[in-house]
DNA sequence: GACTAGCACTCGCAGAGAGCGAGTGCCACT
DNA sequence: AGTGGCACTCGCTCTCTGCGAGTGCTAGTC
């Protein structure tokens, strides 16, 4: 069915235009349309002909005999990969992304949120974005504080500029003067090591130490390795916004398929998993239509871009969206975001 | 045309039945339908008599000529306030929700949204918790870390056990023990202290202080100041759990009153105001329809219910569905919700 | 051989008309 | 007051019809 020729210059640009008529106002486009808003000047009879070509290529279909012909998933993908001019952003957008994204009095996660909104706003569709895998998230304090009788509040910092809190419940009151020693000894010994290490070598530690530290010592230890392991488990892995702006869609009038978009963003999980595949592509990258893998994004499309941190890729954002979006701009926006959440995290060593 | 005669006890009971049968199965309910599904064993036509009472006192209506009753927002309102036989709550689901809810190792937002997650799950539709409004909400504990060079990381405790903090960027470098020494002060001047009070004291204390301290200290000042100042504003004011459940309902299938809907959520404004109303209000409160005044509420009911920190009305939780809902089961749902949630937050001081 | 004009054909869509059925209001009767 | 009967209303669904956009094919032209 799909013969691999090569297509003639004629055909690739009439797909082209094709696909950006239909990307324009959704309808099947007609050899008459075509033929007047092409630069090339045939009649409408030896577009017909050409379209045939397409369609035996499987590049374009007709949803029934008397309409026009709309792109198929292939379709998109050739035109995603070699056909569109993306419109490279102005220079004022950009400047604006890169004053909101990265704020000076912003936390990593502030950032991200900010990034991800920009994103959603821009495109006006659905964007998430990844929490940073950093390879090294690593401690910078610890500290306690008694917040009643058995209650004790563990505030912990990481090199992110993060704050995660921990309300733990104790067996005994503590006095302020032990916490504050136990802190002190758990900074002195940690400081500047990577979370997952501070995990694991608070065993060993606990044992090697035994002798220096006292029973109750000990026991608050052991808070302080609940505090660490909780930490970032319950964390969110990613930042979504603009979920409702799918709704403006035609694409996903149906309330089903609508249903199941935003049990995506909710469950995170597959979403995760998708976002992951990502991280190691170079740039921009996009998954049209069923090419995720995914049944929720069916009729959608998904554009990524990984963000570094340093050289090293740590997450990955992107907009989700109905296939039949607008690419010649998301693409550079996407890619843009990236770069720029990349410099704002940079920035903030 | 709508006459305030009293009812008579068969009038009320057929509204009552034809409101039950509406709320479960969506469609006009006819007299015959009625009548075989009352416990009056009378013949359709005489209910047909009591219908057009009804109808007349403006408690119901039919859509159109031939179809059967559907009760009005009226309807409803006498429905609600005096008809409708609650389902008290299981003892199980009320122990469960009692566990949920009231985790030992929990700080205020975290039992927050325990219980609007809750709250959507157990009524199927969206929930919203209001951030308590303390009246004192009072400082435990304020805290600077240095990050990098000119950046410092305040974190603020309260007595709500909630842990805020901000990053802070100044214009000069500080030692950890300038800012320590400032800490202390700032901790021995104010512990214990509302806010909003430190807020505005802050002021006129460091004007008071301005011999004893030096300019790098009242520049750290100023800093607290910022820090205490930001700290709970931009914290959300509301939980929202479920908003997507709702597009389960027929009422909201057009995507337009869907987006209302959502937006309402997002907004925010609208709907504390909403809320701040039904702090007043001594139990469960019930909007139906238009009520609220709001218009993207106009399909929509609103069962409310204010809840308490010690005597005080301090919040306000609800859920928002089809005015077609299940008011027998949901009110009882969320005025147990608000009672569970209100000794959950006393037992944590 | 590449392109074009003409033409018969297909098929979705919107509107009109018909039949059905649920439900009503009214009236005469018990 | 309550009931049974009956004519009437009106939304829903199905079918039919005409329209128009768009196609594929064929014969003719440069």
């Amino acid at each position: 069915m799909s013969s691999e020729l090569p297509l003639t210059e004629r055909a690739q640009h009439l797909l082209k235009v094709l696909v950006e008529h239909h990307i324009r106002d959704g309808k099947p486009v007609g050899s008459t349309t075509l033929s007047r808003s092409s630069r090339i000047k045939v009649s409408a009879a030896t577009i017909r002909n050409t379209m045939s070509d397409l369609e035996m290529m499987g590049l374009i279909q007709s949803p029934h005999t008397s309409a026009g012909r709309v792109p198929t998933q292939k379709g998109y993908r050739l035109f995603v990969d070699t056909l569109v001019s993306v419109q490279p952003l102005e220079r004022l957008e950009l400047n604006q992304m890169r004053e909101e994204i990265s704020g000076e009095e912003k936390n990593t996660r502030e950032v991200l949120t900010t990034a991800s909104s920009l994103l959603s706003q821009i495109t006006q569709m659905a964007s998430v974005v990844m929490v940073p895998r950093h390879g090294r998230v690593t401690l910078r304090h610890l500290e306690f504080l008694p917040l009643s009788e058995k209650k004790v509040l563990a505030i912990l910092v990481t090199n992110r500029d993060e704050v995660q809190n921990r309300i733990i419940q104790t067996d005994r009151d503590f006095s302020e003067r032990e916490l504050r020693q136990v802190a002190n000894w758990f900074n002195q010994t940690f400081e500047g090591e990577e979370l997952s290490r501070v995990r694991s070598r608070l065993v060993e530690e606990l044992e090697r130490a035994r002798g220096d530290m006292d029973a109750a010592m000990q026991r608050i230890v052991k808070m302080a390795q609940q505090a660490v392991t909780s930490s970032d488990q319950n964390r969110d892995e990613m930042v979504v916004s603009g979920r409702s702006r799918l709704m403006e869609y035609d694409e996903f009038c149906e309330m089903d398929r609508l249903r199941m978009l935003f049990n995506a963003f909710s469950e995170k999980r597959d979403m995760i998993h998708l976002l992951d595949q990502c991280m190691e592509a170079d740039g921009v990258q996009v998954f049209i239509g069923e090419e995720s893998g995914y049944r929720f994004f069916d009729d959608c499309s998904v554009v990524t871009a990984p963000y570094r941190h340093g050289e090293e890729v740590v997450g990955v954002l992107g907009v989700v969206g109905p296939t039949r979006m607008a690419y010649d701009r998301v693409i550079p926006v996407v890619d843009m975001t990236a770069k720029v959440l990349s410099s704002a995290l940079n920035s903030m060593d």
